[in-house]
DNA sequence: TAAAAAAACTAAACATATTTAGAAAAACGT
DNA sequence: ACGTTTTTCTAAATATGTTTAGTTTTTTTA
């Protein structure tokens, strides 16, 4: 009734032989454990006749390697992850792994029960993590010290680890820089709270340090910090007080794309021209959405394509070199590009 | 060394039991099993001291069950498929199902070989597939008709199926309604071909009899045909090519938001003003871009939460009633919506 | 041609759970 | 106190591969 599928010992039988001869075919080890041609070639012709393929969870259970790799991100519809994502998962593919993705919705507790089912559990080979984790110490334990684990996007400063991020100090030095130049002198930067992810702060650091080069004050007024939950509401109570104050600004950065969605739907809402206004709109990330809007947006690009990749070949490196005893933590940190649309 | 993972036996020697009983009771069946209530209490503090965890591969080998969901998709950062993946995946979470997401670049070879390693080797429990294929054959096979598989945005019209879909008929009807109510009597439509998709060829019937229901002529020239390979180029040179004849047209509907992102970009590239040359657009499938953009779009709005929350729910009752007998396919079929910006 | 070496193959253990069939212990009835 | 039930628990089989430690067969060497 129920169809069987074809098990090791099913090709055995057929071809008289023993099933550990079949699984050594099978695997490509016929050479390295003697097999005579002529015996490998009859197993895998009759394998392919009876359309085998191996458990990969039998397989797994033995090995203890599965093949998978996990993804953790904040959120999956969100267009940096997913782009991200998508090459993660073509350069896994290309070496016969398959990902499992996961958003975190920026929830600690959700990310370290995910990373405990996942990771400690061995149920993945490796992990690549945008951490939305405050600290390091969840990393530190035992079980996870020797897991190949790659994070992107943030790294968390406590720790030695393994990632690939952008330049994200670089990129808003520059992008602050070039809004200088253009003649900005009161430049408000809005950022999400709780900011402690490393990104976030590197681009804080970034906007600070060049508002300093050109001996511009920093104020508390400079840096708006909105809530990540509540994104939306809160861009709209805080850009609309801003735009009402009797203080000029001359320039709105955003420090990610959700805030600068966000802040392009109060301008809709008002039908408010920033250019007219005088105010030129900067982002951190490029989103494909910025080449279309009014304002003209400067923004920062992050190497999607770049980063997937990366973390992808990173993670596998570390799978093989896992348990030989070296551990050299790769930082891989990647240019930036300005995009200056005018 | 390598910090030992807990397992039944650990637990079960701790407390000098056998392993099917701590089995049994992690399984939460100690009642149905007639274990004392003492000794499952003993049992699931030991394990909660313990930390353990059960071993998904062996769990999976043993019950033939993985907890585990495929989602197959063409292209993963895609905002409609990313979208639904985020609420699939919350859905699935919630019953604490995992998901394995793949792009399959609308590739038929490499749909077909990760159903074949996912579903056929029953890796996946279920699987969620907005497929690529062109008919139905494929899913046909013995391995695949008792298969858990709810099929998406798509569905394979000569074959029985579960599926959730958008309403693209009525959806596109709607829309080829309104725009000729605001005048409109050369509309051109953009498709891409091959064109075999069920969403895009009810999308263009719908199109057709809303056409044909005011006696408006359907002629060759309206619709445009561009290749999926190379969708940019392709409407940059049709698009162009379009606006330069001397027939005047007074809409350019895009039958999906790829192929309204290319037109927008040319749009942006001649710096062409569709509003002021009396062109409305419209386009199938909502994105958050189109309330930035100018000209304003008008579109059919798909219920992306709904698709995958129904998707996911579906997939896990099938999943649940698997064996049992009847064999009743679910067709879901969900309302769009006109997103008309004035 | 017998002993030694090399080549080709296999039986059994193992990875870690779940489940079936049945055993031991406790409680009950008389 | 002894047989019968009922309650509680367990040994062994199973799921499907991989790997270790041999064994058998063939070839080579002296």
């Amino acid at each position: 009734m129920a169809l069987k599928k074809t098990l090791l010992e099913d090709i055995a039988r057929e071809l008289n032989v023993s099933k550990t001869l079949v699984s050594m075919v099978i695997n490509g080890k016929g050479d390295s454990y003697g097999i005579s041609k002529k015996t490998q070639e009859k197993v895998l012709s009759k394998a392919g006749e009876m359309q085998y393929t191996p458990n990969m969870f039998a397989r797994a259970l033995r090995t203890g390697k599965s093949n998978l790799i996990g993804l953790l991100v904040a959120d999956i519809s969100n267009p940096f992850y997913s782009n991200i994502a998508k090459y993660v998962e073509k350069a896994l593919a290309e070496k016969g792994y398959n990902l499992m993705i996961c958003s975190t919705d920026e929830n600690i507790e959700r990310e370290e029960k995910l990373i405990q089912l996942f990771a400690e559990q061995q149920i993945i080979d490796g992990l690549i993590i945008a951490s939305t984790n405050t600290s390091g110490e969840f990393f530190k334990k035992e079980r996870l010290r020797n897991f190949p684990i790659v994070f992107i996007d943030r790294y968390l400063p406590d720790i030695e680890s393994n990632y690939v991020v952008a330049n994200d100090y670089q990129g808003s030095f520059e992008l602050t820089d070039l809004l200088i130049h253009k003649g900005c002198k009161n430049i408000v930067a809005f950022n999400i709270t709780p900011s402690h992810i490393s990104s976030l702060t590197e681009r804080v650091r970034g906007f600070k340090d060049a508002l300093h080069k050109y001996h511009l004050p920093f104020k508390e007024s400079n840096l708006v910090e909105v809530s990540f939950n509540d994104i939306q509401n809160d861009v709209r109570k805080k850009l609309i007080a801003l735009l009402k104050q009797s203080e000029k600004i001359d320039a709105i950065y955003t420090l990610n794309n959700n805030i600068a969605t966000a802040c392009l739907n109060v301008f809709n809402e008002l039908a408010f021209d920033a250019k007219k206004e005088g105010i030129i709109f900067a982002s951190f990330d490029d989103i494909s959405l910025f080449d279309f809007v009014k304002p003209n947006i400067i923004s920062v690009s992050q190497p999607l394509e770049q980063i997937g990749t990366e973390a992808a070949n990173l993670a596998l490196k570390l799978i093989d070199k896992k348990g030989a005893g070296t551990v050299e933590y790769e930082k891989i940190v990647l240019p930036t590009s300005i995009i200056s649309r005018n």
